[in-house]
DNA sequence: CTGTTAGCGCCTTCAG
DNA sequence: CTGAAGGCGCTAACAG
């Protein structure tokens, strides 16, 4: 408070220049028909007074705040920052501003933060891995100008995706397809939370099943996307389950998690137990034995998702779906 | 566009409830004296047409956006995010947006934000480990209403600080002392670029001497804050200079890369090459051999900064320091 | 307890 | 090529 100085206006800028506000406001937007004389003097003016336009004043009147909202879980774990990085970094070359709002996997946490952020009227939103079920996520997003989703489906008329092209669960039957090949007989699941778990883990033995690998329900759990929960859980799984000789972990942050725990119950990762995560941060090809997961390219999910998004903001409300691969990078941990 | 059907505003809400503006207005801010009824009837009118105030009208004539800018130079870097986790919390409590912006180690992005974020008039900044010169740097906070710099110093008049109590360099002499106990006697110094950095250095060579403890200036690196510039960093010092038998790190991104240069070149840590980094992320623990550090309470820091800006948005300018300590956590690496 | 008046800083529209 | 008038949605200040 105490040291910001007046800003000057645009009527400032007007009578200090001797033209009307509308010569100046033109002038800044390179708009209308203005003498090379007039530009010139008015932009001098500009220069000298430090002139530069309110937004709040703009927004008013134009409804546009140049401003878009990312929404994801938890901007703890490197895999959204790494989203969140290719968003930020494309939107600030096209002059908007990124609020971030983090639901801590809280959905009533998130329902509030894509209500606030109509209040914030931003320009648009792009929502990762949402926690609500449709029911809950569908109404709040349509009251929002532009929308993309990462990592969920949505209504053609509601938004553009960026997702992988198959149902959910599919990874993990694609990790339980490989583990089996390589011998794996009793294959643990640690599924992430979400409101619409139980069909994932329908899907994923039903095709177990299929492909006669030995399934059991009491073999999977299901577990919040950190690495202390992927610990605990892990824990439990390979106490109460010796007989398991694979885990496959929902992120890599539960695989870490579950790794520890195996190094703690003495067991030798890959000899004993093998692992696979998803992901692809940092950490899984730091660690030792490096971990087996899925790709992700997440700096240009981010990107990605950042052009569909400013695509719908420009006025384009065609749906567009981009697809990611599901591909595993086998390391050391199978 | 399409979907956004036309928001009510205060006119709307005031003729459908036969009463004036500004009762509404009172109502909504609970200021002022209005009876039961008259309350009572206004509340059923807003709920009834969702009316919500408009951000930027408020903000026009109040000159508060609710909003404050997060200013790092990587938020792919975790020791960043979690500062930033606590900040968002702390405000999003208190009603308040948070708008990322991310310098991505770069000196004039970093300026073109402090920029912008006036424009956008943010209520505060929270300017973390700035990359800039003081030169640089406190012109454009003067500018801003409030402001809290992490790991940095600040005149007095211009904001508060979380900052450890030392010069900087401090903690590289904390190491050294540590390793040289421990009967090290080559140490290695991997010090991260930053527009200040040689008399980070100077100090850290005055202070080993001063412990009789061996320098050479040969042992001494400069890089970028990342994982891979640590790892570059670390394979050419300890292929110049094999007779190291520690190196310290800037952070411990640097240090992990240094870590996996060390196994590429056959060193085993911590018996042929003892390591510490500084931040104690996640992945410090959870690598093998896990890796000495320095403490850090980031999340605190994070809800510390916000509380610190938070009072001077609130027109509290009392100059506030919150220190926190270096202390180094002893793991495997050493 | 409630209403009226006057802007906040900018842009849109319509005249020159 | 340039300007004047009006209003975006809200609140502060002052009347009643």
């Amino acid at each position: 408070m105490a040291h910001k100085q007046q800003r000057a206006t645009l009527a400032d800028v007007a009578r200090e220049a001797g033209v009307s506000m509308m010569t100046v406001s033109r002038v800044i937007h390179g708009t209308g028909r203005i003498s090379d004389d007039t530009r010139q003097h008015v932009r001098e003016i500009i220069e000298k007074m430090e002139y530069r336009p309110n937004r709040a004043a703009r927004t008013l009147v134009t409804k546009r705040t140049f401003t878009i909202g990312f929404v994801a879980p938890d901007i703890t774990n490197p895999y959204f920052t790494e989203i969140l990085q290719g968003v930020e970094e494309f939107f600030w070359r096209e002059g908007y501003n990124v609020l971030l709002a983090n639901s801590n996997e809280n959905p009533d946490r998130e329902k509030a933060i894509l209500e606030q952020l109509e209040d914030t009227m931003v320009d648009g939103v792009i929502v990762c891995s949402s926690r609500l079920s449709d029911d809950e996520l569908l109404p709040l997003i349509a009251k929002h100008a532009a929308v993309v989703a990462v990592n969920r489906n949505l209504p053609q008329h509601l938004g553009s995706v960026v997702t992988t092209r198959h149902p959910r669960g599919y990874r993990a039957v694609l990790a339980a397809k490989y583990l089996h090949e390589t011998g794996r007989q009793r294959i643990g699941y640690i599924n992430l939370v979400r409101s619409i778990s139980s069909v994932n883990l329908d899907m994923f033995m039903r095709e177990l099943q299929s492909l006669e690998i030995p399934i059991n329900p009491n073999w999977y759990a299901t577990c919040q996307p950190n690495w202390q929960a992927g610990y605990d859980t892990a824990s439990q799984l390979i106490a109460g389950h010796p007989e398991l000789d694979a885990i496959i972990a929902g992120n890599d942050l539960v695989a870490l998690g579950a790794m520890r725990a195996a190094k703690q119950y003495g067991r030798h990762i890959p000899d004993d137990l093998a692992l696979i995560g998803g992901d692809d941060i940092l950490m899984a090809s730091q660690v030792t034995p490096a971990l087996t997961t899925f790709r992700s390219d997440k700096y240009n999910i981010g990107t990605t998702a950042a052009k569909l998004l400013l695509q719908r903001i420009g006025g384009d409300m065609t749906y567009c779906e981009h697809h990611y691969q599901d591909e595993l990078i086998i390391r050391e941990s199978t």
